[in-house]
DNA sequence: AGCACGCCGACT
DNA sequence: GTCGGCGTGCTC
């Protein structure tokens, strides 16, 4: 009788390895998908390779409860990057890898998966067959030919696609894309939110016509999701785009992965295995020695410097292509405006002039601000009463449109009081501006505008974002407001103003990525004016800001991505921090937060004692930015070291130790670890 | 984590 | 007298 190990969903608390073993009459090779029983359950497992790990007596051992026999096993190079994501970001293999398979493939027993996959063959194309495009091949700019040329040479290793909005980004992954499938090689796409799915879908299912496209996210429904699973791991296949997820697709052929918007903080997951799917991209093409691509018109500063360190083959965009421009950067300076007429409206009246010029002319606005709501808290002018949330450490946010007061953190809704709650006054006031109250302010100052919100209210309903879309797109919209749902990707081709309202508050921010992500996001705004070349020529992009000689408004002026990496970068290099060192953060909750301290403090103490600890800094514990949320306490402690192999010795030394103290922390609701967290 | 077993309070 | 609370322990 053989003895076989078996990976499967035991969480990391639970005192048994991540390998269990189980008997087997006939040998199966690792990668075979099984059902096992454990303990009085039956569940999914993943036969595995023996990791060189001590193996269990066979006598005691349970036989195998079920073969999925019609599965071809996943591929080496799949169980090796599921070991290396499960090692990297500490958590146990087998959870991680059965956690990353279709819920509904874990389910399923071999004859219900014969069935399906009889099925999906059926009707899935024997073969593709490439055929011409359906639109004719756009000529390719020399910034463009000359990208392919360095890509054509570079047989595996990663490349950093750098290009603003409208240089041609997609045209580049659109013929990387040819290459590989004519090489009979299968192409991964991952892109950071399913909301831009459908347009890239669109453009490479009109560039390949004769080659099976198909899509991994987690808005398909479970039937959707295996089967476009099955045809990725069976070789059927030939595209598959996806959101993060979709870096663990099963690809028997791939050749390709291209990463777009690899900058955008969606590619890290943020519960469970916190991976960044980027990261886990550059890592298979390494493991699986084929190229990857990563695009952005503002590269993350991790792959900037890694571009500069020439570890990254750095490819440029220069310009937008037919000659369209980048539109002109205008900054107005709010302080001034107080200073000159006191009270600021809801646009500056150089602004309100320059909006009212494109309804005149017919073309379209877009504002944005990143608050939705109307207000983002009600006030008491006679008791000082805030709309406090009493289950976390954040304002209620007052939405108008149903008169709630909604806690964004818990979710918390309640009818907005008739008087304040705490002295009977008839004369609470909203405080600040959101999205809707932007909205109610613009109607007033552009009389007979049509104008549109979008935003994750305005969207909640299922096809309304697409239909606010597609009016936008129709021209039946004048202005546009938004929060930075409406920055990202969507090719707005009536567009030649956009506008941030009031985007200062991540210059002061304590998170050291605030700047990084706020260029990000207005070179992303500032790309969806003027996509149009012919309208390009006067496309404005306006910045109401009371700061505006800051160095980051200063660079987005002159368009200069360089200037604005190279200044952040001396600033984290100076700090210490990433890209120049690592982190890790250790999360404790408990409803009190002085046991999540407690925790923290005991986890320092024994990190304290590894022989691995001199290699890393463990600063103390200190609350979250949001502390508390619904009325669980927060606690983090960082961990830092200069060098990540140094780190990550440190973090697999010391987990063992946490599991052990959880016993004697009473209280404590969960703690987790984030390897490279993006927000500390 | 599931899912058991196991030992003390409010219901038919 | 049972139904059920969640404490402790085990799963190859």
């Amino acid at each position: 009788m053989l003895s076989l190990p078996v990976a499967v969903d035991t969480p990391q608390h639970a005192a048994i390895g991540a390998l269990l073993d189980y008997t087997c009459e006939h040998p199966l090779p690792p990668g075979t998908l099984v059902r096992v029983p454990l303990g009085k359950r039956e569940v999914p497992g993943i036969v595995w390779n023996r990791a060189g790990g001590q193996r269990a007596e066979a006598a005691q051992l349970r036989p195998l409860a079920e073969v999925l026999e019609g599965l071809p096993p996943l591929a080496p190079a799949w169980l090796a990057l599921l070991d290396f994501a499960a090692g990297y970001y500490q958590r146990q293999v087998g959870e991680l890898a059965l956690s990353v398979l279709p819920p509904e493939l874990r389910r399923t027993d071999d004859s219900q998966l014969g069935r399906r996959l009889t099925r999906l063959l059926r009707e899935a194309p024997a073969a593709a067959v490439a055929a011409p495009p359906a639109a004719a091949m756009p000529e390719l700019s020399a910034g463009q030919a000359a990208a392919l040329a360095a890509l054509a040479g570079l047989p595996a290793g990663t490349a950093l696609l750098h290009g603003v909005t409208g240089s041609g980004k997609t045209e580049v992954y659109l013929r990387a894309a040819e290459q590989a499938l004519a090489a009979g090689r299968q192409v991964l796409v991952l892109v950071p939110e399913i909301n831009l799915t459908p347009q890239l879908e669109a453009r490479f299912a009109a560039r390949f016509p004769g080659r099976t496209l198909v899509s991994l996210h987690s808005a398909l429904t479970p039937a959707q999701r295996i089967n476009h699973w099955l045809l990725a791991h069976l070789g059927r296949a030939d595209l598959v785009l996806g959101t993060r997820l979709a870096v663990f697709a099963s690809l028997p052929r791939l050749g390709l992965i291209v990463v777009d918007e690899e900058h955008d903080p969606s590619f890290k997951q943020q519960e469970g295995a916190r991976y960044s799917a980027r990261d886990l991209a550059v890592y298979r093409g390494h493991l699986e020695k084929l190229p990857v691509l990563l695009g952005s018109a503002t590269p993350s500063l991790e792959s900037w410097q890694r571009a500069l360190d020439g570890r990254y083959r750095r490819l440029g965009l220069a310009q937008r292509i037919g000659d369209g421009a980048m539109p002109r950067v205008r900054l107005l300076d709010t302080a001034r405006l107080v200073r000159q007429r006191g009270v600021l409206p809801a646009l500056a009246p150089p602004l309100l002039d320059a909006v009212q010029q494109r309804i005149a002319r017919g073309e379209q606005s877009l504002l944005l601000l990143n608050r939705r709501g109307y207000a983002p808290v009600l006030f008491c002018h006679d008791c000082q009463w805030k709309s406090g949330c009493p289950h976390c450490s954040a304002w209620r946010v007052f939405h108008k449109a149903d008169r709630s007061l909604r806690c964004h953190h818990c979710g918390l809704s309640e009818p907005v009081p008739r008087a304040c709650p705490d002295c009977g006054n008839l004369d609470i006031a909203p405080l600040g501006r959101g999205t809707e109250k932007l909205e109610e302010q613009l109607g007033a100052l552009l009389p007979g505008a049509r104008i549109a919100r979008i935003d994750a209210d305005s969207t909640r309903h299922k096809g309304a974002l697409e239909s606010s879309l597609h009016a936008v797109h129709e021209g039946e919209v004048d202005v546009l407001v938004g929060t930075q749902m409406v920055a990202k990707g969507h090719d707005f081709r009536r567009m030649t103003l956009v506008a941030a309202i009031n985007p200062d508050g991540a210059l002061f921010s304590s998170d050291f990525r605030a700047a990084e992500r706020l260029f990000a996001l207005l070179m992303q705004a500032a790309g969806r004016a003027g996509r149009d070349a012919a309208q390009a020529a006067r496309s404005e992009m306006w910045i109401q800001t009371a700061s505006p000689a800051h160095p980051l408004y200063q660079a987005l002026v002159q368009h200069d991505f360089e200037a604005f990496a190279n200044s952040q970068l001396d600033e984290r290099r100076r700090a210490g921090l990433p890209p120049f060192s690592s982190l890790a953060l250790l999360r404790a909750e408990a409803r009190e937060g002085a046991v999540a301290t407690a925790f923290l403090q005991a986890a320092a103490e024994a990190g304290a004692g590894l022989a691995e600890a001199p290699a890393v800094t463990l600063y103390p514990p200190v609350p979250p930015a949001v502390p508390r949320v619904a009325g669980i306490e927060r606690m983090q402690m960082l961990v830092e070291s200069a060098s990540r192999p140094a780190l990550q010795r440190f973090l697999t030394a010391w987990l063992p130790a946490l599991h052990g103290l959880r016993p004697r922390h009473k209280g404590l609701a969960r703690w987790a670890v984030d390897v490279d967290p993006l927000v500390i």
